[in-house]
DNA sequence: AAGGAATACAACCGCCGCGCC
DNA sequence: GGGCGCGGCGGTTGTATTCCT
């Protein structure tokens, strides 16, 4: 295979030389048959059947045994990552993006222990999220995601749409309670006999209210009924502004927008084109700055372009 | 249709803490 | 107490895929 060829190509770094100081010969021909680099299906089932014998642990000890070819590191990671039963994939649902944003303001980068409160997340997973969406989105806000600023954005435009779009989620499944309203949102790979919904956002949202860790559990104020019943009550201590987003017509309207769950699918510059047509909206809002810089993604006169919902 | 840019994600790296000898 | 190995964690990188021009 060309790509196994590539990765296990000296410029990759994996075959290293026997004359390398300090390492002996045996211990250089032992590095030298390491692999690296994407998992093949018969390293997987490898992996996961040792593991299912013999169970988790001495990942070392246990590559060798398997004879997998691979770093007690990486057996551990792919394991951990890919093959451990319970292990979801597929886009955040807006609850779990609503709950890494609220943790990650408590936590910071502190990945495990975020994803430890989303139920067959993965570190990796959670952390490839906010790198790759949130990040982009600060970027395009001209601001760090550390940023008061962009801390005011996620606060007041963000998360209430988050929670429209939870709300709005519930309430189709509500009225549908048809299995083709899952169909639709479920991911493509998922294969499932059940409603995406009821495999996925359920959980999240009983684990959410009945969060595993009393830090979680604040996150969403209150019984796990009155959390779905209102949204917006739970963050009326918290945020006002957000809770009076969530009254606007803006969120009665439902959201509309084709939906792979996740709510970056929806720029920045629609959203602040939005808080700024909208007059209930945007008091209360801070003062993002936008146009003021010259490095920012959008002008003023290009967010107030962007279409109302 | 093709090429470049952007995005998503899997995997690796380095550091650190902990337990054991 | 110090060295060593292992596991865990966060940061970073590389590549496949998708999007855009």
């Amino acid at each position: 295979m060309e790509m196994e060829a590539l990765w296990m190509s000296p410029c990759r770094g994996i075959s290293l030389p026997s004359s390398a100081a300090g390492v002996g010969e045996d211990e250089a021909a032992a590095a030298a048959e390491l692999r690296r680099g994407p998992w093949t299906a018969e390293e997987d089932a490898l992996l996961a059947g040792y593991v299912a014998a013999h169970g988790e642990g001495r990942w070392n000890e246990l590559a060798l045994a398997a004879g997998l070819r691979r770093t007690g590191k990486s057996c551990r990671l792919r394991w951990l990552n890919y093959l451990r039963p319970g292990v979801r994939r597929g886009g955040f649902t807006p609850r779990e993006q609503l709950l890494i944003l609220d943790l990650h303001s408590r936590w910071g980068n502190r990945w495990s222990k975020i994803a430890a409160q989303l139920p067959g997340r993965t570190d990796n997973e959670v952390k490839n999220y906010w790198r790759t969406r949130v990040q982009k989105h600060a970027k395009q806000l001209g601001c760090d995601v550390g940023s008061g600023r962009f801390h005011d954005a996620m606060r007041n435009l963000w998360m209430p749409r988050l929670l429209e779009r939870i709300h709005a989620d519930e309430s189709a499944a509500a009225a549908a309670g048809a299995s083709h309203y899952y169909s639709a949102a479920s991911p493509a790979h998922e294969p499932s006999s059940k409603p995406a919904y009821q495999n996925a956002a359920a959980p999240i949202i009983s684990n959410c209210a009945r969060a595993t860790s009393p830090e979680a559990a604040s996150c969403v104020t209150g019984s796990p009924s009155s959390w779905e019943a209102s949204p917006a009550a739970q963050f009326q201590t918290s945020s006002p502004t957000m809770a009076a987003c969530w009254s606007t017509r803006q969120c009665q309207n439902g959201y509309s927008s084709a939906s792979s769950g996740d709510m970056f699918e929806e720029s920045w510059s629609e959203l602040l084109a939005r808080a700024n047509h909208d007059d209930a909206d945007s008091a209360g809002l801070p003062d993002f700055g936008l146009g003021e810089t010259g490095d920012n993604w959008w002008s003023l006169d290009d967010i107030l372009q962007q279409p109302l919902y």
